[in-house]
DNA sequence: GTCAGTTATCTGCCGATATCAACTATTTCG
DNA sequence: CGAAATAGTTGATATCGGCAGATAACTGAC
């Protein structure tokens, strides 16, 4: 894959860069009647119809001492009011009011132009890529990670995906050397240049436009299909993913018409081996193996269709 | 891409998406003896060799009357010294004594694994991309982006990443389809399976702990070396890593006892192109090509050793 | 219903943070 | 040389922001 470090440092650098350069998008409030902290608070109270102190104070990291009393001098100003909610006696909803909205579009409008003067200054095509890439790191970064992923075929980049991402994981849970990515892009290659899709599948599960698995079904005679290279990224696991590979191939071979399929493991193997039992595969063989790097123990499972 | 409001709206949803989750990477300095203001100082002052107050108060955008007195207590805590410049008698370098990069080496450790610890919970590609996105900002919003990179051998993974780039990028930029992505992946696994380093080689050039280029110089006979699947991806373009891939490869060579090297390319590739006339090889042969979903015209290079 | 425990909000307290302006020591420039 | 600019220091001061304790309201177990 590469160095983590140099990928740290790279975060860290990226963090000092954004608090150096973008930071000043954030000063916007400078000669406006608010400070930092109140310039987000009454972006939150405008932006929302009505909240809660406790989740006003969460979501900016606020103490509760500090916001209670900038929501006692908004609402001196008149910029909020507070009524006691229904439900709960103890909290009150927050709400700007029509004062309070004019007093925030000054602010909101002197953030737009900050931003926009930054942006004027690029090439369009540069600032169409800046924005992506904030969007991107938003996805990628994002509070709840969408437990959502989907099945897809294969797109370009992802037959070196696949390679990529055995000869990593495998290296780096059991020390696998290259011998094992190498074997890897050659069963894709040949896999591939005979491939036929009306007997044949390959299949990429996919999370935030980014690969997490994959599953390729070949043939091997009439009757026979080989399940091979099934992969699912240590972080997305856990999500059913694999049984779902694993149960899209059956389905496959099932329309295909085969009567069975079969696959090769290694015994160290562990969460792929429950995946195979727990779809009704059985071991037929086993078999000594010296590779990688490693003295491991083959298997042969079969499922009968 | 967008209209210019939603541009800016995307970029202001990412200060404040930034200051509230990636922000967190910055609050390392809680637990430590030092605030905000002052880890930000430490932190230059170990980076830099010695900095004066003032470059550093612009730099970090400090009060120079604040900056004075943390420099003042962290004088009296013997973390750095001062000493009046040759130069200009007003100005005083700062320098962090041994005690002072001593007790910076927790913080920066905890700021590492703060990142790392961010970076671990994503999919390796994921965290791979949203370091690529950072970095693009950089580069586009920055002043001046660094230029560093770094020659390296093979690790796991590199293998597939060469076959992934290869397709993707020849896809995206000329509409090639899924057959060339196959042949590179032929081509790798037979390169690597017979891979002789006394002979051969295999380079890849990284940034921020992620690859941006590769290259593989491999046997054809005693005199001749062959030069295959060059490739720099679009964003490390123009920092002349294609040149230095190329002109590792011929000193290798050279190193190896080679005559000639010889190379296999498209009309259609005008940077790799280039990149091969400036390094002295000539075309010694074309003819036309249908393959990859196109017609296109192979080119045989060669030079002379 | 009672009571212990929890949650939402407010208030007092107070050190740390950060800003402004005045001041000294040098340097630079006309 | 003298005025203006620059580097850095210091004093005064506002306010930021965290903590602890108080109060009121809610929740769940019994």
């Amino acid at each position: 894959m590469s160095h983590p470090d140099s990928r740290i440092a790279a975060v860290r650098r990226f963090g000092r860069f954004y608090t150096q350069r973008i930071q000043a998008l954030r000063e916007a409030y400078l000669d406006t009647r608010f400070s930092l902290a109140e310039s987000r608070v009454i972006y939150e109270l405008a932006t929302r119809e009505a909240v809660t102190a406790t989740i006003l104070g969460r979501d900016l990291g606020l103490d509760s001492g500090y916001l209670s009393r900038i929501v006692r001098r908004f609402e001196a100003d008149g910029l909020l009011a507070r009524e006691r909610s229904e439900g709960d006696g103890r909290t009150r909803m927050l709400r700007l009011t029509a004062q309070g909205r004019a007093a925030f579009a000054p602010l909101d409008a002197r953030q737009d132009a900050l931003v926009a003067d930054m942006l004027a200054e690029l090439p369009d095509a540069a600032a169409a890529e800046a924005v992506a890439a904030m969007r991107r790191i938003e996805t990628l970064l994002g509070e709840e990670p969408a437990r959502g992923w989907l099945l897809r075929g294969l797109r370009p980049g992802d037959l070196g995906w696949i390679v990529a991402r055995h000869g990593a994981l495998y290296a780096q849970e059991y020390g696998w050397n290259q011998e094992f990515e190498i074997l890897v892009a050659r069963i894709i290659a040949e896999a591939m240049e005979t491939f036929d899709p009306a007997c044949e599948g390959a299949w990429m599960a996919e999370r935030d436009g980014v690969p997490v698995g994959s599953v390729l079904l070949v043939r091997v005679d009439d009757e026979t299909a080989k399940l091979r290279i099934l992969l699912v990224e240590p972080s997305a696991r856990g999500l059913g993913i694999g049984g779902r590979l694993v149960e899209e191939c059956t389905g496959f071979a099932r329309r295909a018409g085969y009567r069975r399929i079969t696959l090769w493991t290694h015994s160290v193997l562990e969460g792929a081996r429950r995946l195979y039992a727990r779809a009704g595969y059985r071991i037929v063989e086993t078999q000594p193996f010296r590779g990688f790097g490693q003295e491991l123990t083959n298997e042969i499972w079969q499922l009968d269709l």
